[in-house]
DNA sequence: TGAAATTAGTTGCATAACTAACTATATGTC
DNA sequence: GACATATAGTTAGTTATGCAACTAATTTCA
């Protein structure tokens, strides 16, 4: 095993336990801080729902990385608490177009604003060339994977 | 909402849904299609225990970013697998060492070089600087978090 | 047109995560 | 020594994920 194996081993290690899942647990305590009883997987779903209504569940798996099953139990779980709705397509039966209700819309400020004050805390010191490198990385590892 | 905050808040949704569930998504893959039967949850369990051998579940919580009932359940089911073995140590009984069986030892190599494999695989037109960069601006994340 | 293949979504089962509440052991302090 | 506090680990309940198998609607194409 080579020393640069070894260490593009340890990135897996780092990517996979580390910050995703500590900015990921500062975003929830931070909503559940300010009273707001949704989780972060629901948030990222209405997120996308924010800056595009109404699209079928397919495109959410699309736009959130996550399978039919996921989204399935996640919009479950969203119309459960009255955050969006499920209209079936009029153009093709097989779809449900997921839309917001006005609560959902009500809470797109607030919560993108948390958003926002967690992701600048988070990046103290963090340049924007880092950032930018670190988007760059992602993608590409995406589609080397995908 | 600047500019600038708008770009964090994306940075967040790809963070948390692109790379790290795609490098995770594939190296599972890549166990099952070699016919191992482990997650890759318990993998990264028994790859601190390969660098350490018997070490108390809080410490596994530290170098894994897990919580206690996460590893208190993984190790469940390592155990369950016959991976690993607790033993009550013998200075403090609150401890529970976690050791690895000769089962468990022999699966290092063969899934260090999957999970190196895989890491080539997802690394492939990214730079070693890059890399020092992502790793440098995750340790910052987690920091600035904890 | 009608059978095969594709696409959208759901359900069941197993594993894993977080929170809160819990037991047991160890430590610190008066 | 005894009581309060801290630490190690477990358990219960809810949510989320991955996979496989499924239904229903649509498209393809012979």
């Amino acid at each position: 095993m080579s020393n640069n194996q070894f260490r593009r081993g340890e990135l897996y290690s780092v990517i996979n336990g580390m910050a995703s899942t500590a900015v990921a647990r500062k975003l929830q305590k931070n909503f559940r801080q300010a009273g707001l009883e949704i989780t972060i997987e629901q948030w990222s779903v209405l997120y996308h729902l924010w800056k595009e209504d109404c699209l079928s569940q397919q495109e959410l798996c699309n736009r959130t990385f996550r399978d039919k099953p996921s989204i399935t139990r996640l919009i479950d779980n969203l119309e459960k608490q009255k955050l969006v709705k499920r209209t079936a397509s009029q153009t093709d039966r097989r779809i449900n177009l997921v839309c917001l209700t006005d609560a959902a819309k009500e809470l797109q400020s607030q919560t993108i604003d948390l958003a926002n004050h967690t992701m600048n805390e988070a990046l103290v010191g963090v340049t924007k060339d880092e950032i930018e490198t670190v988007k760059q990385v992602f993608q590409r590892v995406y589609d080397n994977l995908t």
